[in-house]
DNA sequence: ACCGGACTTCCGGGAAATGGAAGGGTTTGT
DNA sequence: ACAAACCCTTCCATTTCCCGGAAGTCCGGT
């Protein structure tokens, strides 16, 4: 007998389920077919089929010649009007580059999601140090110079999660003693930079600096990546905290602007 | 008698309605209060209550100090994952600021999407000519620099559909003439640049070339916008289609290695 | 020709979405 | 000081619209 219509159990809300299929996608995966997409989200074939066509007419999502899926134009134009990713992004640019002129290294601008760093943007690349971030990816907060700024800034209940959590190790120099982390960060607080000495990779060393808002709030941070014993962080952090703060003053400005 | 429960009547796809929610956000208007949002999607207050909190809850948008939403740092992550978008972007930057640096003048970069030109980057800005344009922006396919080179490789039935229909003008140059912009796009096929001599404001000019992928399909266009007078396009047109050439190549390049 | 895999369409039953109403908070005007 | 106007949030009885198994289609491989 053919079995037909839902068979029971509850399901979840609609549009949560619509947007699990757009949490698939991720630098690991910017590309998947409709099986590989049910698969991740747990959907039946016929559900993730019906939803992804949505996503597709509404232009959310785009399908390539080989009819796999892929994030569309429009959720691009839609991402650029965030003010903590593209909004930041265009305002701190130019300052940015400049540094990377003067130091002709790595620099990169990142903000805090939760207990994540986002990176927002990098540049310098040719002649330094290969790093292993992407623009719109993410990383532990407790190893990276931009990590170390925005961790010592964020709220106390979202530094007890991550200390109290499973710290991640990278490297032999990863510090992962909550302990030795509560004593980096008060440093951080203090001095105005954090150093990241072979944390992340044994090649390179970091140096982070706050970004503050018109109110004072921490709201992003940048860093100076460069290859390790080529230059001291006691060198460095002048440079990136000038940076950091001309970038501040340039968002105060633009607030009051627009 | 208290009336309760749903009054009946069609509604349409739940996840329509959420992304129409999403739609509402545009270069315009960056953040919305709920009830602009319910205006604007004409649906019931507490509905939209309902699945903005869920978009919140997910990370699509976010709630301000004042508790105006606004696009959510999640969906930027996403948007950089968008092949024609960020992907694009970073891979022609390089060469977009080449030549802006050489000729100190504005370049833009934009893809096709419909019948409009969506702007992807746009670099030069301090001393050279204002421009109406911002990134992630839009516009008509028939006045801009870009919009003819895209206007001109799209595919008969866009084509048809941009000329056939109402044609915006801008200034007393615009070209409306539906006969007259069809030999201006035949000239761009030909001539493998176009040229738009103040079509958009009577002080700015612009000159752009297309950019193919690896299979020669024209994905997407580069310009110069120059104030009028300034320089004869001409003179222009070499740089840009070497620069467009430099970026279809860097393309290919990026297919083969990734 | 047969098989395995991926994609698309169909449609009846029932879970999940809907939106009027009520309540709380804040600002504006008299 | 009070009221009026506005905005936001929560509640819940009533259906509507979504769910997903099954069947159909279209490949490329053996």
């Amino acid at each position: 007998m053919a079995r037909r219509g839902r068979p029971a159990g509850p399901t979840g809300p609609v549009l949560t389920r619509g947007l699990a299929l757009l949490a698939a996608f991720g630098p690991a995966r910017p590309a998947m077919t409709l099986s590989q997409l049910a698969r991740h989200t747990g959907m039946p074939l016929s559900t993730a089929h019906r939803l992804l066509g949505e996503l597709v007419d509404w232009g959310a999502l785009e399908r390539d010649d080989a009819g796999s899926y892929r994030v569309g134009l429009r959720l691009w134009e839609l991402g650029a009007l965030a003010p903590r990713g593209q909004g930041l992004r265009e305002r701190a640019l130019p300052f940015l580059e400049d540094l990377s002129q003067i130091t002709r290294e790595n620099v990169q601008l990142a903000v805090r999601e939760g207990t994540e760093v986002v990176f927002v943007e990098r540049i310098g690349g040719s002649g330094a140090v290969p790093v292993l971030t992407r623009v719109g990816g993410r990383f532990a907060l407790t190893a990276t110079g931009v990590g170390l700024v925005l961790l010592a800034h964020a709220p106390t209940e979202v530094q007890e999660d991550v200390l109290g959590g499973r710290i991640e190790r990278f490297t032999a120099r990863t510090v992962t003693d909550a302990e030795q982390l509560r004593r980096m960060l008060a440093d951080v607080r203090v001095n105005g930079f954090s150093i990241s000495d072979r944390q992340v990779t044994m090649d390179a060393l970091s140096v982070g600096a706050p970004i503050q808002d018109e109110r004072g709030q921490v709201v992003a941070a940048v860093s100076l990546v460069v290859r390790h014993g080529t230059a001291s962080p006691h060198t460095l952090s002048p440079l990136v905290r000038t940076s950091a703060r001309a970038i501040s003053r340039a968002l105060a400005a633009g607030y009051r602007a627009g």
